[in-house]
DNA sequence: CCACCATGTGAACCGCGATTCACCATGAGC
DNA sequence: GCTCATGGTGAATCGCGGTTCACATGGTGG
């Protein structure tokens, strides 16, 4: 950046840049600052510079840090609850609606995406943020748990689970995800346990379990099968 | 340094025993102060006062904050290990050591005493810390896993779980228990859900269906002990 | 009795990062 | 053309909390 006095015009095309822009560019800037480096390296002067504005413009349009990274968390969290949420709808598509696999899908879905991309994963589940924006982060945990004990409901009614606490077995599943997807996802991960797809498969299996749903297929104990170990 | 409430921090003896060393003296004030305003409330001020010490003293005994909490970290986390060993002894000792009894006996323990110093399991389960605490934190993580996965394995082999992936399973019951309490322990929690003990009767149902045991009674378990506390 | 070391003191220092502010461009309306 | 209003700039400011340091103090050995 050129640090020409008066020199406003050069680093980007004004003109070309809509007024109303620089503000989704500022929340753009943000959230692909913390996919790279987390909301630790998030800095006002970070993202200014991700932006390709200056440090103090941030401040026209946000009342502060934390009230832009609250706008930023309530965009990425709810692409999250739809994906989840169309999870489940695309589960009634293939004509059989298991009420099981309603529940697991939407999990199976944060999972890969979290995956996907580990470091935003990472922000979103754990990382230490503002107080504000961790109201953000509850907001949503509540969000997902209360997605899943609908879900849950529904198959306890439909007869495919047993009955059960469903709140505390949501609050279990989200957490069992994200603890299982905590230690991939955060920094310098050791891929001791195998590839994704394994950590994918093995998770739904806990999963399944968790809910008490019958073991694939026969509804029996799978005694003296082949282990793996 | 009026910023603490002055009754609270007192609890630690502050001219009992001179010789005590004051080393021992920061060490228990950190403890106390994390136990009652949680890791961001730990100071370097705040430690010092409720050690009743000065500001410097505590770099004649600590290279830094972060090694001293390092100490505190180790020291509490190991009582946590050591009594949740404890409990597994503790199962075998009635003559009848059920093997999945053995998983769930370890995630009481931990449950039920991070419902009782709800402040201090939050800091060790989920506060930001430095990076060196950190490092102590993922360190005993991997000790709970490592005591489940060697629990389970012998549950496995025992023919009381089905086979599946000892490691895995581990990280979800732990992240289960742990984002269960997370709600409950973290600033603020409404008791929607019920008492403790619900909450803790609740989460050993979710963790026995997690490991994939067959449900309570109806097989083979030598006694039908109606309920246990 | 004095030098000395260990220990304690707390005000000063410092780095970091969010926030502010005095000052510019530019475009719209008069 | 002149003047606001809007949006932008970036260096200065500020608060916070960890760390340092010049200065006690008190017990010990020479």
């Amino acid at each position: 950046m050129s640090a020409l006095p008066g020199g406003a015009a050069e680093a980007v095309p004004l003109r070309a840049v809509d007024v109303a822009s620089t503000r989704d560019r500022l929340l753009a800037a943000a959230r692909s600052v913390v996919e790279e480096h987390g909301y630790g390296g998030a800095s006002v002067a970070a993202i200014s510079v991700a932006a390709g504005v200056a440090n103090g413009t941030l401040y026209r349009h946000f009342g502060s840090k934390a009230e832009l990274f609250v706008e930023v968390f309530r965009d990425v969290c709810g692409r999250e609850v739809d994906a989840m949420r169309a999870a489940v709808e695309q589960v009634g598509q293939d004509g059989r609606p298991d009420p099981v696999e309603r529940v697991l899908a939407p999990l199976d879905v944060f999972a890969r995406r979290a995956l996907q991309n580990r470091t935003l994963a990472w922000a979103l589940l754990a990382e230490p943020v503002d107080a504000l924006v961790d109201e953000v982060r509850l907001e949503y945990r509540r969000t997902y748990r209360d997605l899943l004990v609908g879900l849950l409901a529904d198959a306890v009614d439909a007869g495919a689970l047993p009955p059960q606490d469903a709140g505390l077995t949501a609050a279990a599943l989200v957490g069992a995800v994200g603890e299982a997807l905590v230690g991939p996802v955060s920094p310098r991960a050791e891929p001791a346990s195998g590839t994704d797809d394994s950590l994918l498969s093995g998770l739904r299996d806990v999963c399944r379990r968790a809910t008490g749903a019958p073991p694939r297929g026969p509804d029996r104990l799978p005694q003296g099968d082949g282990d793996r170990r």
